[in-house]
DNA sequence: AGCAGCCTGTCA
DNA sequence: TGACAGGCTGCT
C-alpha cells in the first residue's frame, strides 16, 4: 500500500492540520496496532511531522515521538466518521476537538509511542537507505554492481532506497525499459541513471496525483488519490503496452506480483 | 538471500 | 475455494 508518495501526502496534510494540537485521551481498540506506552502521548503537543521512507515520524513536546507505519492497509485520518468505522484500531483525541484515527483492516500497520524522538529517528533511519532524491547516480550504480539479485528485488529493498514499493518499482522499471528479472550487476551506467530518474519521475507523478488508491489507501482527510488511473504497468495484466503495443504480462519476483512488457523491457 | 508469517477482505 | 493484495520481520 502506501509507498513514499502516499506517506508523503499524508505527512504534508497532517503537518498543515495538526501541528500545535495537543493529544488528549487515547483509546486503543486493538492492541495489535499499538506499541509502547500510550500514556507517553497524552498531554503532548504535536510539534513536527516527518517521514523516513514509508515511516511517519511525529515529533512531540518534551522530546517524545510517535511512529506510524501504514504497511498494507493502514490509514491515518482526521475525518470523524472514522470514530464509528469497523476497522478503526486507535483513536487519539485532540484537546481542541476532533481526533486522529488509525484505521487498518489487515492490522499489519501500527502506531508506536516513544519517550525519545531522537531514539525513534535513529532506530528507523538505521533500517533504511536514502530517498530516491538523496542518492547519486554513482552511488546507486555502485550498489547495483555489487549484487546478483534481480533488479526489482533491489528496488524493493528499503536499505537500498527508502520508500519504493511494488507499484512504483514496477512502473519505474517499465519507464526505464528495463526487465525486472535482470541481475542488478548487469545494469549499465546509462541504464542505472535512467532507472533512478524514472523512479523519481513516477513517484513525482504519484505525489502530484495525491497517491495511488487502487485498493485501500486514503489520505489524511480520508480522500482517494488518482495515481491508480495512471498506472503504466502495475496491475495491468493483459493490457496493451502504450509504448510498443505489446501485451503486459504478470510474473512473480520475490513472491510479489510483477508486471512487465516483454516487447520493450529488455 | 529467500521465504513463511502476520491478518482480513475481495475477486475469479 | 483458492489466489492475491500497496510491507516488513524474523527465521532458516
Amino acid at each position: 500500500m502506501p509507498e513514499l508518495p502516499e506517506v508523503e501526502t499524508v505527512r504534508r496534510q497532517m503537518e498543515k492540520e495538526v501541528v500545535g494540537e495537543e493529544i488528549g485521551k487515547i483509546e486503543i481498540r486493538d492492541s495489535m496496532c499499538f506499541d509502547g506506552d500510550s500514556e507517553i502521548l497524552v498531554g503532548r503537543k504535536i510539534e513536527k511531522v516527518g517521514r523516513v521512507g514509508k515511516w511517519l515520524l511525529v515529533g512531540l513536546s518534551e522530546g517524545a515521538g510517535m511512529e506510524v507505519h501504514l504497511r498494507m492497509t493502514g490509514r491515518l485520518v482526521v475525518d470523524d466518521k472514522y470514530r464509528s468505522m469497523p476497522h478503526t484500531r486507535v483513536v487519539m483525541e485532540l484537546v481542541s476537538g476532533g481526533a486522529l484515527y488509525y484505521w487498518d483492516t489487515r492490522k499489519f500497520g501500527y502506531v508506536r509511542a516513544w519517550e525519545s524522538e531522537k531514539e525513534m529517528t535513529k532506530v528507523v533511519k538505521a533500517k533504511v537507505g536514502p530517498d530516491p532524491w538523496e542518492i547519486s547516480d554513482k552511488v546507486f550504480l555502485g550498489i547495483l554492481k555489487k549484487t546478483n539479485r534481480k533488479i526489482k528485488d533491489i528496488l524493493l529493498d528499503q536499505k537500498v532506497l527508502a520508500g519504493v514499493g511494488n507499484i512504483y518499482a514496477n512502473d519505474a522499471l517499465w519507464l526505464a525499459g528495463i526487465n525486472p528479472e535482470r541481475s542488478a550487476s548487469e545494469i549499465g551506467e546509462d541504464e542505472a541513471k535512467l532507472l533512478l530518474q524514472s523512479i523519481r519521475e513516477v513517484m513525482g507523478v504519484g505525489l502530484a496525483s495525491g497517491g495511488a488508491s487502487d485498493n485501500t489507501y486514503r489520505d489524511f482527510y480520508g480522500k482517494s488519490g488518482n495515481y491508480q488511473n495512471k498506472f503504466l504497468v502495475y496491475g495491468r495484466t493483459g493490457a496493451k503496452c502504450v509504448r510498443c503495443g505489446g501485451v503486459i504480462e504478470r510474473i512473480v519476483i520475490g513472491g510479489r506480483g510483477t508486471w512487465v512488457c516483454r516487447g520493450c523491457q529488455v
